[in-house]
DNA sequence: GCATCATCTTA
DNA sequence: GTAAGATGATGCG
């Protein structure tokens, strides 16, 4: 065989000035596609041939490396040591031996003289990349890789070229680019690395991400253009639409030939432009028979560490690149200067997505809007707006999403609104932006006058809205005295959705349940990250300071992924008619009321914590006093480390227990067991430090600077059961166990005239136990209103109620408890401090005298690996991926979280109802709901009205399945009563 | 500056 | 043994 790559050689020296002339069209007839190659002649025993698209690389680490990485004469090093990081871990990762970085010039091409917006959009590059360039050019030589600049090629046209010779002769090869167009070249043997990201993409991945072969990136990128290059692609066919209709022709000649059968505005956009088709064509085609002439002798990598190495040290040192330097000493261990090379790399992809977004920002800012085919609008004029009042006063629902400044409802100022009321259509109105230089700033709509147009709309209940995580809209709305309704409020009649709750309820374990999440999941599509548009960390701004047109994109983009989510659960509820009554019986209702909630907020005694605070501070620093005499140095009590080499190490006390990442294990489990008097002060150390920093600090901090209001933010869809979760601030996990901690209760106070009230379910997961398993002897003494633990310490030892010790019932509670988290013996012995043996002999003589609760565990685990879910009372479907595990350990730890979740998530049901049912009883003149804690309810009532509303919750909890449940179409016989308990006083704890 | 670990709080 | 969230310390870069 001959040298691979030598078919039209003109000039041995790789790093070879040659050209092409710009007004010779390549050859497209005869043009080999990579994609549709036989690969199976290709070895890939052999190192891969590397193409590098060094463009790429230099346009790609300038924009998201600091600029801040210079050296001392102040040349910016970014793009050139992001670039050598590139080449080196390739070179580390494959060891090739033949290998090609590839750069543009600055000569015009043939795509130029075909197209005169090729690539016209793109900005004069910046002059302190400029400056960098010449100092890669040279790093690339010095390192003995051989470097390719054609005039009048493009690197992509290069790497097509050498890459299609390659795999004719039998070379796998990677081409090192992240840039998507390179896609059409991917086949068995060729793949594409980004040696910035990291990811690898293959024929599958292509598939995975487009859904379309390799070999139908050309027409996919003309159908779709790419604005970035100056493609200008079919009007009316974007990603999605290109998609479908190369899944159903194949191709675009394939696609005209049926052009009667293409529906929509793909059609018409074919037609009209079917005369372009060919043109955009051979723009979005990457040339793979230049006429160049290239040895595969000088494509060999000169791997040779003495030949280059003064060069090298030249640059290094100029550079002030001081890791790379030191790797030269040490040429006989290449892996040294490689490693440490990597190591800086790491450090790069750390801030690699930091700049992503500026880079992706200028260029939709330079090209604009590049979404013409998916009709989004902005809406900066009267008769716009016009159009749209009139659009949405005539659907029967429709999306609305607010656009505001910040994610925290509570702080947030309305930036702008984006509307759908179909799916590929929708409407940007900004109102607020205020981003110097941008010329469309001035032509906003005034934001009072755009709201009070819309308020009646928005509060008419015979329209339906549609909306991704609802409540956070309508706390928005609320602030410019708008009430959402027809959405979050029950509407029955109309197709009020939120595709968040939607979602979390047809399956809360699929994904998680942000917008990106579905839409990925869903919808198989990647939208634009905020943080592409807003930037990332400390450079993030607000909305507001979002160019317009970008801006728009993002909140059009936002209508019009909710809008064909809905579309998608729509069709999924249609099938699945409990489903929708969870989504707009229970979930959407819970979501209106924690609205409310959210909004009343909880007062709280600002004084009292601060006096709180002062006193476990003096309390911490005395302790902290005696603890370093006692180890007769100082160091940090709050350190588990250093506390964990004091006690074990320097004061050589016994019982030290290792855990995994090898430091000593400190918990209270740990300590308790051990008697020494800096165990005592460490753990009240512990106590006072947690109490000081989660609750009295934080929570004065939070509290409304006005108002001294707390208001919590509640999350609805993110557990695996059904649960609420709380934060900003948590307040589900208030301290009650300890004197000292229900201190912090005491601080949540009524304000004058009104008293804390607090109803809970007693016992309502054990109730729940007793009703899925119809046990006898757990529904008895449930009937017969026993203490629970109690009885069930004198059935499992065979004695009387009366008789039973407070260690029995301890010991009986545990179980109780243990039963409804899977229990297994292991986890019940050390909750006891027994053997294991006597936990099991216990869990034995316990089944044994309750035979259904034995049934229920051993039903519960054979349903989830039946039907991969579990139920809830209400009939929510709680998936369990874990159950076929092939980790034994995760196995059984979804065995027991599928044991658990029927109850938990039951109980989760049961208080939602409460929640409803409690709200269309509740004279809201009097009592306000405020928070809700798993199985409790908490209310600020009137004080002189607190006998009768208390009377009034109290009904409404015990008789929610007999009435609420039964309105809404669920029947539950349940089996045993439901208890609740109800307490008030002036703050929390005496509620409780 | 950001992620992870260990710890502690709740139902 | 279930389900959560917040914190300070620590390590990474």
């Amino acid at each position: 065989m001959t040298d691979p790559i030598n078919d039209h050689t003109t000039d041995s020296d790789h790093n070879s000035h040659q050209a092409l002339d710009p007004k010779t069209l390549p050859n497209f007839d005869d043009m080999p596609n990579v994609a549709l190659m036989d690969t199976s002649h290709v070895d890939k025993d052999q190192p891969p041939f590397i193409l590098v698209d060094g463009s790429y690389y230099l346009f790609r680490t300038y924009h998201a490396l600091p600029k801040t990485m210079q050296n001392s004469q102040g040349l910016i090093t970014n793009a050139i040591r992001g670039t050598l990081n590139a080449l080196l871990k390739l070179m580390r990762r494959y060891h090739p031996t033949h290998m090609a970085v590839c750069f543009d010039t600055k000569s015009p091409t043939f795509r130029h003289h075909m197209s005169s917006d090729y690539k016209a959009a793109r900005p004069p590059i910046d002059v302190e990349l400029v400056e960098q360039i010449p100092y890669i050019h040279r790093l690339v030589s010095a390192l003995g890789i051989p470097l390719l600049r054609i005039e009048g090629a493009e690197a992509d046209d290069i790497i097509g070229t050498l890459a299609y010779r390659a795999v004719e002769q039998g070379h796998h090869v990677v081409i090192s680019t992240g840039d998507k167009d390179m896609m059409q070249l991917v086949n068995d043997g060729v793949i594409l690395e980004d040696s910035f990201t990291g990811k690898i993409t293959d024929t599958q991945a292509v598939i995975d991400k487009f859904g379309i072969n390799p070999n139908q990136m050309i027409d996919f990128l003309t159908l779709m253009g790419d604005s970035s290059d100056g493609i200008k692609g079919v009007p009316g066919i974007g990603k999605k639409t290109a998609k479908d209709l190369l899944v159903e022709y194949g191709d675009i000649d394939n696609m005209l030939k049926h052009i009667g059968f293409i529906k929509g505005r793909g059609a018409k956009g074919l037609i009209e432009h079917a005369d372009d088709i060919p043109f955009n064509r051979k723009l979005a085609t990457i040339i793979t028979n230049l006429e160049i002439g290239q040895d595969w002798n000088d494509l060999k990598i000169n791997t040779d560490p003495c030949a280059h190495i003064e060069e090298l040290r030249t640059l290094y040192t100029e550079l002030e690149f001081r890791n790379e330097l030191a790797s030269l000493d040490h040429p006989n261990h290449p892996a040294n200067g490689l490693q440490s090379v990597a190591d800086s790399q790491a450090n790069t992809e750390s801030h690699a997505q930091v700049a992503k977004s500026l880079q992706s920002t200028n260029t939709d800012n330079m090209t604009g809007s590049n979404h013409q085919d998916k009709a989004w609008h902005t809406v900066l004029d009267e008769p716009a707006f016009d159009s749209l009042i009139e659009a949405l006063e005539a659907a029967p629902h429709f999306v609305i999403d607010t656009e505001t400044t910040s994610v925290h409802w509570r702080e947030a100022q309305i930036v702008g609104l984006s509307f759908a009321v179909q799916a590929h259509e929708a409407y940007y109105i900004p109102l607020t932006h205020r981003l110097e230089g941008d010329e469309l700033t001035a032509k906003q709509l005034d934001r009072d006058t755009v709201l009070a147009r819309l308020k009646p709309i928005l509060e008419n209940p015979n329209i339906g809205k549609i909306g991704q995580h609802l409540k956070y809209d309508a706390h928005i709305l609320a602030h410019y005295d708008i009430d959402l309704v027809g959405a979050i409020h029950e509407q029955p009649n109309n197709w009020a959705m939120d595709t968040m709750l939607a979602s979390y309820v047809i399956n809360a374990a699929a994904t998680r349940h942000g917008m990106d999440d579905l839409a990925r999941h869903y919808l198989q599509t990647q939208t634009i990250s905020f943080e592409e548009v807003a930037g990332k960390g400390a450079k993030q701004v607000t909305f507001d300071q979002v160019a317009i047109d970008i801006a728009s994109d993002y909140a059009c983009e936002d209508a019009d992924i909710t809008y064909q989510l809905f579309d998608v659960f729509s069709v999924e509820l249609a099938n699945d008619a409990n489903n929708a009554k969870l989504l707009h019986e229970l979930e959407i209702p819970t979501a209106e009321i924690l609205c409310q909630m959210e909004a009343n907020g909880i007062l709280i005694k600002r004084s009292f914590l601060n006096e709180l605070s002062k006193r476990f501070d003096e309390e911490i620093v005395a302790l902290e006093k005696r603890a370093y005499e006692v180890a007769g140095e100082e160091f940090n009590l709050g350190s588990p480390k250093q506390l964990g080499e004091m006690l074990f190490e320097k004061l050589g006390v016994p019982g030290g227990k290792k855990t995994k990442s090898g430091q000593y294990s400190t918990g209270e489990a740990v300590l308790s067991k051990i008697d020494h008097p800096l165990v005592d002060i460490t753990l009240e150390y512990r106590g006072l430090s947690k109490l000081k920093s989660t609750y009295t600090d934080a929570l004065d901090n939070v509290a409304d600077a006005e108002t001294d209001r707390v208001h919590t933010s509640y999350h609805q869809a993110l557990t695996s059961t059904g649960r609420l979760s709380s934060t900003d601030p948590n307040l589900q996990n208030i301290p009650i166990r300890t004197a000292t901690g229900r201190l912090i209760r005491q601080a949540f106070i009524a304000p004058e005239g009104r008293v804390i009230l607090a109803a809970d379910y007693s016992q309502i997961e054990l109730r729940l136990m007793a009703h899925f398993s119809g046990d006898k002897n757990l529904t008895h003494a449930f009937n017969e209103g026993l203490d629970i633990h109690a009885a069930t310490a004198a059935e499992v030892l065979g004695k009387d109620v009366a008789d039973v010790t407070p260690t029995e019932r301890r010991n009986a509670k545990a179980i109780n408890f243990g039963l409804l988290y899977g229990m297994s013996a292991f986890g019940l012995a050390k909750q006891l401090q027994m053997s294991r043996g006597e936990a099991q002999d216990y869990i034995d003589m316990y089944f044994e005298r309750y035979p259904g609760v034995k049934n229920y565990m051993i039903n519960t685990r054979a349903s989830a690996y039946e039907q991969g879910y579990v139920e809830t009372i209400l009939g929510r479907k709680l998936y369990t991926p874990d159950i076929n595990h092939s980790n034994r350990m995760v196995k059984q730890g979804a065995e027991r979280a599928a044991i658990n979740a029927p109850l938990q998530g039951s109980a989760a049901d049961l208080i939602k109802l409460a929640m409803i049912a409690v709200d269309n009883v509740l004279p809201k003149d009097q009592a306000k709901m405020l928070l809700q804690v798993h199985d409790e309810l908490v209310f600020e009532v009137d004080a002189d009205k607190v006998d009768a509303v208390s009377q009034l919750i109290t009904d409404a909890m015990q008789d929610v399945l007999r009435t609420t449940a039964v309105d809404k179409g669920w029947h539950v016989d349940f089996a045993v009563p439901l208890l609740v308990e109800t307490d008030s006083g002036q703050n929390w704890d005496e509620a409780h």
